[in-house]
RNA sequence: GGAGGGGUUCCCGAGUGGCCAAAGGGGGCAGACUGUAAAUCUGCUGGCUCCGCCUUCGGAGGUUCGAAUCCUCCCCCCUCCA
């Protein structure tokens, strides 16, 4: 083995472990061995919907692994599938999406843009449409790509068996989705393609498209899908337990410290830069008795850094200190003015007009239940009233604060 | 096209004429305990001008003193047959 050789090795097996990290399926493990051997820049494609340019951490887990990739010279295809939009990707839930107009897709292109590269770098990274080459195809060819594939096979996909066998619709358009997202991967020429678990028989089909048109099937990377901050459902926004990377410095940061001690190992493995060794030093200093708090600062500090700047990391730290440690106000909150023209207002009426609550019901329910604060005192009597001319915090429960002026 | 089953509050799911704003569970929120963690315990969980009133049980009508519950028509979903 010549002195060049060996230095392949090392790095073939450097970037593979690079690679591993947090991904749930490589297959096959082979392939991937060999195109990193090959030693050419490998083309890695990753697909995006049109339709949801607000990205949250959940949606970094898989560009943080592209990002990965971009770091050992790969070359980076950020698939915006404006075409698979209209059909609706039938993974999960099986609303019909709208059609997008041209200037709606620019919009929601342009917003990816200025969110994945505070990940990505800019340069090594080229964004493709998949309506390039699916909007000119025809009628007939759309039907030929359809014969490819059998229904029967198409049922094997667990989303699909679940909802046939039991007895929930399957519109027949849902079928072509799958169909479509592989046969990108044959225009792309895709070497690797990266998904989240949930993507699997998708990135699947790429292969056996691939294969069909002559091509080497592409290897398929699968990245687990990030539990929300409930630590149980996946992270969405939907399910309103997400954390976005355009949230506030102190809002990014205070969500972070409100996971599960157990989540916060996930969530260092799936979105830290950190290597797993340091991870795992912290994790045995935690089982030796180190507050496993101040180990979340690290996580909280590095992504707040990553979004925002180091000195914003530090100081919404700072505020969570004096917040919760010391019982401080936060310095920034909602202001709100409202207006009376009885010359009062009823306390429960306020607060759901400071949007502090949904409603005036659920505003007396908090009252009834000592949750409500004025200036840090607690209210007892639901029928307090404010008079006008005043100013003061209001707080409901632990975190909705809002000052409040009445007049 | 035919036969049958089903659509209940955020979700699942009870309820077949009044005691139903609707059991139970889940989820969520709040309080206690804490590290804004977990676990646990407790309470709340349609709206409002809140000791009372108003709006909910696929939609629209109807019967009745009174309907989520009965009748009619319509919409949607599922199963089997064609």
């Amino acid at each position: 083995m010549s002195k060049y050789e060996a230095i392949q090795m090392v790095s073939v097996d450097k970037s593979l472990a690079l690679i591993r990290r947090g991904a749930d399926e490589i297959i096959p493990e082979e392939g991937l061995v060999e195109l990193l051997r090959s030693g050419r820049p490998l083309k890695i494609k990753a697909g995006f919907d049109p339709t949801a340019p607000d990205l949250h951490l959940g949606h970094t887990v898989l560009i943080n692994k592209l990002h990965q990739f971009q770091a050992l010279g790969h070359e980076i295809l950020f698939l915006i599938g404006d075409f698979t939009g209209m059909i609706g990707d039938p993974t999960g839930k099986s609303t019909t999406r709208p059609a997008l107009t041209q200037t709606q897709v620019d919009e929601n292109a342009r917003s990816y843009r200025e969110q994945i590269f505070k990940i990505l770098d800019q340069d090594k990274t080229k964004i493709v449409f998949n309506s390039a080459w699916m909007g000119k195809m025809s009628a007939a060819d759309m039907v030929q790509l359809a014969g490819k594939h059998t229904v029967a096979r198409m049922l094997e996909r667990d989303d699909f068996h679940r909802r046939y066998t039991g007895g929930m619709p399957i519109a027949i358009h849902e079928f072509l989705y799958p169909l479509v997202q592989g046969y990108d991967s044959v225009v792309m020429q895709a070497d690797i393609e990266l998904g989240g678990t949930d993507q699997k028989f998708n990135l699947l089909m790429g292969r056996e498209l691939q294969r069909q048109y002559g091509q080497d099937p592409q290897t398929i990377i699968t990245m687990p899908i990030l539990e929300g901050l409930d630590g149980v459902q996946k992270m969405s926004k939907s399910l309103n337990n997400y954390i976005g990377i355009n949230d506030r410095p102190g809002e990014m940061f205070g969500k972070l410290m409100s996971i599960s001690d157990n989540l916060m190992w996930r969530y260092f493995e799936l979105l830290s830069f950190q290597t797993l060794d340091v991870i795992d030093g912290w994790k045995r200093e935690v089982e030796q008795g180190m507050n496993p708090r101040d180990v979340k600062f690290r996580l909280a500090g590095e992504i707040t850094a990553r979004f925002h700047s180091q000195s914003a990391a530090e100081a919404a730290q700072q505020e969570f200190i004096d917040r919760f440690s010391k019982g401080a106000m936060p310095e920034d909150m909602p202001e709100v003015t409202l207006h009376s023209d009885e010359g009062a207002l009823q306390i429960a009426n306020l607060i759901k007009d400071a949007g502090l609550t949904q409603s005036t019901s659920d505003a007396l329910r908090m009252i009834r239940q000592g949750a409500v604060k004025i200036d840090g005192e607690k209210v007892a009597d639901t029928k307090l009233a404010i008079k006008t001319g005043s100013t003061h915090i209001y707080q409901v429960g632990k975190r909705r604060f809002a000052r409040v002026s009445v007049n």
